[in-house]
DNA sequence: CTCTGTGAATATCTTCACAGCA
DNA sequence: TGCTGTGAAGATATTCACAGAG
């Protein structure tokens, strides 16, 4: 089965495009502050400004979802939280299996984030025999040994890879082969799997050379300008994480 | 505010697309290792198949940087890799700092993928006169206090932020004042910043709700099937910003 | 012949701009 | 009115498919 090329379209799950999806988490959150703060209704402005978007996008993306806001007046808060939490799936429990429990997986197991919106760190697993046992976050970490069973007896489909990049392949089959059909890839490296299962990849190198690019460019172009350039408060405000406008590039003063 | 119709033409760089740019790092990687091996020359087909894209995608790619390989044979290893280093502004040294210096903080500090790539930790600050002094991954943590005085110093124009949510744009203001214009966010907040700075974040909690997307409309579609995958149904793959497609693409024997 | 480089065709995403409901 | 919802336009990105260099 090497040189795949089964050639998806692409599909975008199930109408909602795969953009839009990215973005609901955002929303999500925004609303969740919102919501915290007992705000009953808000406009697409007001929670674009919040979520770091424009208000456009925002209605296109809400219109993926159904129509649930009202003209003239905004978006139930309470309402909008409950509809795109169910679209994410988040009214369910989603245990999650951490494979990899040194600094980063630590870091990740102690994540708060990580249990407010539905997922449960179900187990810690990890390959060096001395931690076996071994409280993190509370939890006590397990030897790759028992990763088949764990995964099988919590039904875990989702699991956080946060070995060395050597082991992160062989880890996500055992992973995939017990039953998981979505990983999180913190490991440097690019993961094969099988169709039907998603893999999404962290990367802290990647982000900060992508940075550097930008960065180098823009000492290229401003090519004499020194330090910190208090740009007229313009406050533009870093959309998605992936392209933000950013690029002075000749900016028309 | 928000509408600010500056309407920048979005501004590819320099001519290379953003999502080229997002690439570059994956080419760089799989080139770094087949250089570690030795290996002379690769194929588009090659090289896509270890960086996990397709091979019209990669040729593509690498034609916007200039035609740096040879009809029928292939791309020189070694000379791509400087290539794609020096367009990345990988051949000088970026310090960077790392703010908030918790457990994710920590553990970035001793990520080794840091130092490997031209990023270099010229400091770790923490609020916590606690911390101060205290080495985290041989280095000395520094309060906030200092923080303005460690940017000038070391020319950083690069800060990673590793704080709560709550302190995450307060810190960030305090780097773009001090000089850094690009960030690398990891407090689960939506940043704002001036024109001209770049942030791009990473967000653990947004990337597992994403799956969890996917996964449930997996349990829907296959509707009756229990446990293992397998599913004939339509399949979407790490999209986004994670473009690793399925990519079986086991390496050639 | 083989494999790159690229125009052209698609597919996807974003933004505009405005009809029309509350 | 004020704001949503959305067709249509515009911008990016991906993929195809093949001319042509080596």
């Amino acid at each position: 089965m090497a040189t795949g090329r089964t050639h998806r379209p692409a599909t975008r799950s199930r109408g909602i495009p795969e953009a839009t999806v990215a973005r609901l988490p955002l929303y999500l959150r925004a609303l969740t502050a919102l919501s915290e703060r007992s705000v009953p209704t808000v406009s697409s402005e007001e929670l674009a400004a919040a979520a770091g978007v424009n208000s456009a996008k925002l209605r296109k993306d809400f219109s993926y979802l159904g129509s649930y806001g009202t003209r003239g007046v905004g978006y139930d808060v309470e309402y909008l939280v409950y509809q795109i939490s169910r679209e994410l799936g988040l009214t369910q429990d989603w245990p999650v299996v951490i494979v990899g429990i040194g600094n980063l997986g630590a870091a990740l197991a102690n994540y708060g984030g990580f249990a407010s919106r539905g997922f449960r760190v179900a187990a810690l697993i990890d390959a060096d025999p001395a931690m076996a046992g071994k409280p993190v976050a509370g939890i006590p970490v397990q030897h790759t040994d028992e990763l088949e069973k764990i995964i099988q007896d919590n039904g875990v489909s989702i699991g956080v890879i946060a070995t060395p990049a050597g082991a992160a392949q062989q880890v996500c089959d055992r992973l995939v082969a017990a039953g998981v059909t979505s990983i999180l890839n913190f490991a440097p490296t690019v993961l094969s799997v099988p169709d039907g299962v998603d893999v999404r990849k962290v990367d802290l190198s990647i982000e900060l050379q992508i940075l550097a690019f930008h960065e180098q460019r823009k000492a290229g172009e401003e090519a004499g300008n020194g330090a910190a350039q208090q740009a007229a408060a313009a406050r533009s405000d870093a959309a998605d994480q992936g392209p933000d406008g950013d690029v002075p590039a000749v900016m028309p003063a």
